[in-house]
DNA sequence: TGTACATCAGTGAACGCGCGTTCACTGATGTAC
DNA sequence: TGTACATCAGTGAACGCGCGTTCACTGATGTAC
């Protein structure tokens, strides 16, 4: 009942951020639902608790994306294999739901401030793809030729991440698991915002080429 | 006289939109400069024009601290260091002016579209990058060590880039700049768009780092 | 040198719009005796 | 079984706000004769 209402109210506020861009109205979700706009405040108690609904929904809803797709691989040895299916279902859930994905990785909202709640959600995409890489090289299956050393000054920090992300593994890697995802989510990030206007067009083999690539450059494959 | 006011009007909603977040209002510009709103109207048909020469002045001015950086490295045959030049200067720009890079690189403006005109000027860091690469390709001082295959479908679209970026220069050559362009702008929006929150604290070292990773990555240095 | 005129930057009021949030309310539902 | 009451989802009007854009206007400036 309340909860079943609730869930209809961030289904209709996700179609309107898909269909009017970032711009999220209360009275427009209220109208598309045929309530009077006071109605919403039941359920939500600000327009900026529905957005935080949404954008912890929208980190959830990719990081089970993404560790769906890697516990979808059989061949559990086959990281390579892994890599790339956890990569493309990141791109496949962001291209099917661009706006969700501005949300969470676009231009911060004006005047919203993330609760702090959120950290631990938006980590599962860059964790599924930590893991493997992980277990990888806990299995010594994964080249390490890129391992140039790290700075002094970046080595503690990248030990606190390491020990969330993949912990057994070199800071050296942890530096090459960081700038893959970084890659692959700016890789995302330029197709979604209109950066390869004019320039590719078949847009899922490019971002394939590039999750090989990445898959290779972290020692996989 | 004229000129000089529409630099003034765009002085003003440059440094509203720093303030404001991305919400660009002519009402709130008019009021700063003690107009009336109307009055804009005078120099600018609609806000979206106002915002399109927002746009390209961002375009054409990261375009130029780019290329600035470039041409301020005296060792011409240090693409190393002309490399790591150009990559910090894209970061410090955009750190300068996070809403500027907003504006650009971020999540598209609801119900904005861009003019065709903006494409050459948003390509102008890349050719930046690019170029570094061409020369010490053309100079063969470049190492090419993950030269993977293209796939088929792509190689036509890749060697349209590569005649405007880096002409003389392989279609694999081409595909790690654009991995390593992808990298940084990535990074930076990571950075400026909050992903880092609770991460990397010391920013400048880790892009720093990131870029001379990119660097060697595109076989330079 | 002096008048008549055109230009045009800036004014001020108004248009119609949408927004988030509040508040006292209605009226159906379900519970308690 | 029947009445009294509490709950609470949803209503509707109102608040005060800001917005982009239009339009007829004022009034200073500069030019032409």
């Amino acid at each position: 009942m309340r909860a079943e209402l609730v869930q209809e109210i961030k289904e209709v506020a996700r179609r309107q951020l898909a269909e009017a861009g970032a711009n999220l109205s209360l009275r427009a979700v209220a109208r598309e639902l045929g309530m009077v706009s006071s109605a919403i405040y039941r359920y939500f108690a600000s327009r900026d608790e529905l957005l935080t609904a949404l954008i912890l929904d929208a980190y959830n809803s990719l990081g089970e994306a993404a560790e769906g797709a890697d516990v979808a691989v059989r061949k559990r040895s086959d990281y390579f294999g892994r890599w790339l299916a956890v990569a493309h279902a990141i791109r496949d859930w962001a291209v099917a739901r661009p706006h969700e994905y501005a949300l969470i990785y676009g231009s911060p909202v004006p005047g919203y401030a993330a609760p702090p709640d959120t950290v631990e959600p938006a980590m599962r995409p860059v964790v599924a793809l930590g893991t493997i890489i992980n277990e990888a090289d806990v299995a010594d299956k994964r080249s390490a030729e890129h391992g140039a050393p790290v700075p002094r000054g970046l080595v503690a920090e990248l030990r606190r991440i390491r020990d969330v992300v993949a912990p057994g593994v070199s800071e050296a890697a942890i530096v090459q698991g960081l700038i893959a995802c970084t890659e692959l989510f700016g890789a995302i990030s330029f197709e979604l915002f209109g950066r390869y206007q004019n320039g590719i067009t078949d847009l899922a083999a490019w971002y394939d080429h590039q999750a090989r690539l990445m898959g290779r450059y972290v020692g996989l494959g």
